[in-house]
DNA sequence: ACCAGTCCTTGACGCAGATCAATTGGGAAA
DNA sequence: TTTCCCAATTGATCTGCGTCAAGGACTGGT
């Protein structure tokens, strides 16, 4: 058999990302499987995934754009619940429905797996089964960590949390030198915003403006930003482990 | 072989709680497994069971009382992230050190399995990797449940909603008829239902007794509490669904 | 009985963030 | 260029919850 380089199988074939569900010891058998059960949807800025409820017939990642996770009360009030950045997993191996709305806030390319075919994979592969508990933990940990947020935090140390952890894990893409100013657009809207942080979006329009004030970052238009000082960030953040991350 | 009565087994010998860790695939062998590297441990109420960051050497189950899991900011702000209630399972297997402050709320056992042979067992033992990858999604389904009630409910549906979790989760405990008044003793002081829900135990006082002024729950002393209608409750709680679950 | 300690309740007041409302700015279509 | 549209900003006011403070109800110790 003519095995595939595993430098590029690891990233599963033609995906720009590398899968958070594809590990070091997969080997080329198990990334032959993967590819077979695979393949590409996309979606336009604003349209819906899935609906919370709805049967899921697919795992997989974002491979390029945003998506969120939500929840909404009757009444309108909604809570996001995790922000989807490529190559990050959606799906729950072994439930039958999604319990969130997944909704594309930027057009949005996921690479998916059919659901029954993975689990089965997953099943007789121990390591990919390990992978995904890892994941899991990894979610978990983040989704606590914004229950501190959300729970104890002023206003102007939510909206600086949210910053770090997207300029965190933007710098973590990006192959410059750690402490150089870092530079990104923002994905998300101030209302989507409000709804990670559980504010209005006024709220985090003012915030926005008294951080930038302070120079704590710049602003570019409303959506370019720079943070000249990271450490000052996270202060703001109140935030000195420079554990923290998300999703 | 004398093959033990698998009910008992389930067990976990003579722990009288199902740990649920262990499932109905689990053989006599697996079972015999965990007998060996298990051991009890005790605390006394308020004792701290395990500090965030500290190494830990074993996973394990609360066979009884209450413990609760908790992030503290330099500055002293506390948000607790779960509440272990007798069954639930403690550890992170695959990671090394804690994440969170576990403490010991009342007098606690704990069922303990040495770390590291219990990932042998898990890792050579596909179906309770299995398992701990359905306990892990359960627990991060109950954290974003929480993101929401931190987020966006008022304190009163804060307290409606621990009330109802509380009722839930004792009621499915007792052998009782569904539809009866729900009687417990809250496992928690006002100050700790604060640090769960993001409040002061002020406002938490403030809102009990609110509740109880308008009939949704009846008090005797401080922590003796009635629900004669738990649709009533989950209203207060902002809650149609009967889903909401926590740890 | 008395005291000390802990937990809880209640009141008075202030403020951070919500709400309501008006205006600005910037990109796309005509 | 003008117009439209939507995101974002900014101001004025309101309010839910935090803060500060006083006191009550148990419990266990002496």
């Amino acid at each position: 058999m003519n095995a595939p380089s595993i430098s590029v199988q690891m990233k599963c074939g033609d995906c720009p990302i590398r899968h958070r569900a594809v590990c070091a010891r997969c080997d080329a058998d198990e990334l032959t499987a993967l590819e077979e059960i695979k393949y590409y949807r996309t979606y336009e800025a604003g349209q819906t995934v899935i609906w919370s409820g709805d049967q899921m017939n697919f795992v997989g990642s974002v491979v390029s754009g945003i998506a969120t996770l939500t929840q909404t009360m009757e009444d309108g009030r909604t809570q996001m619940v995790g922000l989807l950045l490529p190559s990050d997993f959606v799906g729950r191996p072994g439930r039958e429905g999604a319990a969130y709305d997944v909704v594309a806030t930027t057009d949005l390319t996921m690479c998916c797996f059919r659901k029954k075919p993975f689990e089965d994979l997953m099943n007789r592969t121990p390591h990919i089964a390990h992978r995904l508990l890892e994941m899991t933990l990894d979610e978990l940990d983040a989704a606590r960590e914004w229950m501190l947020v959300l729970g104890r935090k002023t206003a102007r140390e939510k909206i600086a949390s949210l910053l770090a952890i997207i300029a965190r894990r933007d710098a973590s893409l990006s192959p410059d030198g750690p402490q150089d100013d870092i530079v990104f657009d923002l994905p998300l809207t101030r209302e989507a915003m409000a709804d990670y942080l559980g504010l209005t979006l006024e709220t985090v329009s003012r915030q926005m403006s008294a951080l930038k004030k302070d120079g704590v970052i710049l602003l570019e238009g409303k959506r370019h930003v720079t943070i000249p000082n990271m450490g000052r960030l996270m202060e703001e953040a109140g935030d000195d482990s420079d554990g923290g991350f998300l999703v």
